[in-house]
DNA sequence: CGGGATCCCTTAGGATACTG
DNA sequence: CAGTATCCTAAGGGATCCCG
């Protein structure tokens, strides 16, 4: 038994060693996304050490969780079908920590993949299945995301969505709108989110599909 | 920001930065089953350092996890709810864990309250609440655990379960019970199972009661 | 330019012993 | 019972360099 394991005959127990190490479930976040080559993964987790995203990627492909796939030009390491499993371990933890987030740090960075996951974490699909579909171009800090939402399913693309019905522009404050603790109406009046096209009211309908809890963790 | 910081803002990130070090997922584990003292934790987790524990212990305080509780007779940890609402995180992980488990390593142990949890990840309260409730006693290994179900709900308490409907014994294969991979009846006549009282066509309730998929993952 | 490997240094984590 | 203190190893962080 190797000298650093937990000893325990346990699913959380194997689940931690085989993606316990630091990065590594970020890198799983990341690639629940798509496929990310090496470049695009060391782009969006900036503060990982390169040896350490080289590390992790050989440990995660040797637990069976990523495999590399072999492309006309370079490669992409993608999920396996196990390692998508961890789509409900990575939801959970961003829905509890969502109401730990508090203020960013200033040199805290908001990126494509983290955004999308958080959107997916937030996603009502109850409350979006009643309400009539809509597309959102979202821009928060430098991303650009697209977000169509119908028949109670959500996805997700980078890039602009011409023809959206509602455009806005945000900050790390869109976090008060979908924990509730700013209504959109206020959220635009503060300047909290910024409409540049399309139905402001579509906004209600953007809080009420995107939603997660966030009272501040009490002393009690 | 410290140098640790995975530095995004980011909700799975924030619950990294508080849960994601070693071991302290595997405390919140043991405080998902109950109050634990310090002395309790360390027997749970008998491969973590002391100086370790102490450590988690604060940094989980200090993130508002957990609170120390002055007892009449020494004191208790125990999940705020804010730590409470990682169990969702822990039986997922655990969920996930329990595909790629295998064979146990001779040294490895199985405690008390990583087995409750087990359970409690196995547990299926859409069958259960279609049965009519049942009582079991499961000795596996050292551990003898109390188990009541009755109307989708599950209870999982510690030490024998006097007049339970089936008492049984076993090893680690149990974990092919629960996968599916042994059907109560082969268990029982390859002796995976021993049946020391009561009624052995329940184990056929348990096995549909309690289930986990467990397919290994596939090179695919 | 994508996909790493190498080097050095710092610090977290492991083992063990000891204490209020 | 509930931790500190110590020593040592190995993992992680940061920068740079290399190769197809």
């Amino acid at each position: 038994m190797g000298a650093r394991s937990y000893g325990q005959y346990c699913g959380v127990v194997t689940a931690l060693e085989l993606v316990g190490e630091r990065w590594a479930l970020l890198i799983v976040r990341d690639l629940l996304v798509g496929p990310r080559r090496y470049t695009d993964l060391k782009a969006g987790l900036p503060r990982i050490p390169t040896n350490i995203l080289a590390a992790r990627l050989k440990e995660l492909q040797a637990g069976g969780v990523i495999r590399r796939v072999p492309l006309a030009h370079g490669l992409v390491y993608q999920l396996t079908e196990f390692g998508r499993g961890l789509e409900d371990v990575v939801l959970a933890l961003g829905r509890w920590g969502f109401r730990a987030m508090g203020e960013p740090d200033p040199a805290d960075v908001v990126t494509a993949d983290s955004l999308t996951i958080a959107l997916r974490t937030a996603f009502r699909p109850g409350v979006a299945a009643a309400l009539p579909a809509a597309s959102y171009e979202a821009r928060i800090g430098d991303v650009v995301l697209a977000l169509d939402v119908a028949d109670g399913a959500l996805t997700v693309t980078p890039g602009p969505r011409p023809g959206a019905g509602l455009t806005f522009a945000a900050g790390p404050g869109i976090h008060s709108v979908i924990s509730g603790e700013v209504s959109p109406a206020e959220a635009i009046e503060r300047g909290v989110v910024e409409v540049l096209d399309g139905d402001p009211a579509l906004l209600d309908r953007f809080a009420a599909t995107f939603h997660l809890a966030a009272e501040p963790a009490p002393a009690a």
